[in-house]
DNA sequence: AAAAATACTTGCCTAAAGCAAGCATTTTTT
DNA sequence: AAAAAATGCTTGCTTTAGGCAAGTATTTTT
């Protein structure tokens, strides 16, 4: 395989690594972690998710998942309701000041995109969003 | 500001993040923290750099740092020198033992990245970072 | 009805990282 | 030149993120 490819996209991971860093760290001066934000996150869009899919999908250890949940639900920004046909399982969902909250900080986090693209004309932002679209076919492909 | 192309964009941040995140995987079973490593890659490519500019350059905490620092001289990986014109002053750099290492992540972390492009064609690969190319340009771009 | 599996919880522990005070050394001010 | 301020690094203390493994309740399989 061509040395120089690897490298290439070794480099270009360094580098976007730090643009999401920019971005991450307006999220991280919420006082919310990003795994807790993630959490969140699953629970706006698969509302009824479980403690045990999350695992899977976030590659995190179910005790420290179960605490996490536990915090959130304390705070009121996670609801936690037993399932009737399965007593083990809790479906979870976003309250409505979770709601809010996840909005806060989806606009927190929008607003760090934006000053990200803010010298870029129209015509760039968009050929930005159709370059991404590619790698990501890319990578994708099965 | 264009809505879709802020949120087009988080995706595909989010997309990327586990992108890098399945790389950064093989880096985290070395038993060093990508901190540490972030460390050695600085001083690979930049001997002499000295700890102050690590952390504007990583962002890390200096006291955090100092220990960092400590712990890979004492694993003889890192050379810690104190410059003759100011004595507070260090200069670091990988020893031998520390390039060798430093190289063996780098391979892991090639290997993750082949991994990741192994279903890729040729011309795809090449499509791959000529987009990547084009994304880094259009974000640095002043 | 046991036994095994599943979903979650809890106790205990480690590693990563931050904060703030401290120690030399150098630079600036008076 | 002496005092004060700044700089570069270190060290003590603490918090937070997260893992591991044993435990509990419930459901499924044998």
């Amino acid at each position: 395989m061509a040395k120089e490819v690897i490298e290439k996209i070794r480099e270009f991971n360094r580098f976007y690594t730090s643009v999401i860093g920019v971005t991450n760290d307006h999220i991280l001066q919420s006082n919310y972690s990003l795994t807790e934000v993630r959490v969140m996150y699953e629970a706006y869009y698969s509302p009824g998710i479980t403690a045990r899919q999350l695992t899977s999908i976030l590659q995190v250890d179910e005790g420290y998942l179960s605490r996490l949940i536990a915090k959130l639900v304390k705070q009121k920004i996670v609801l936690k309701k037993q399932s009737k046909e399965d007593k083990r399982i809790y479906a979870l969902e976003l309250s409505e000041k979770g709601k809010q909250l996840f909005s806060d900080l989806n606009k927190r986090s929008s607003e760090a995109i934006a000053t990200l693209i803010e010298h870029l004309t129209v015509g760039e932002r968009q050929e930005l969003v159709r370059l991404q679209d590619s790698i990501k076919a890319l990578l994708i492909k099965k």
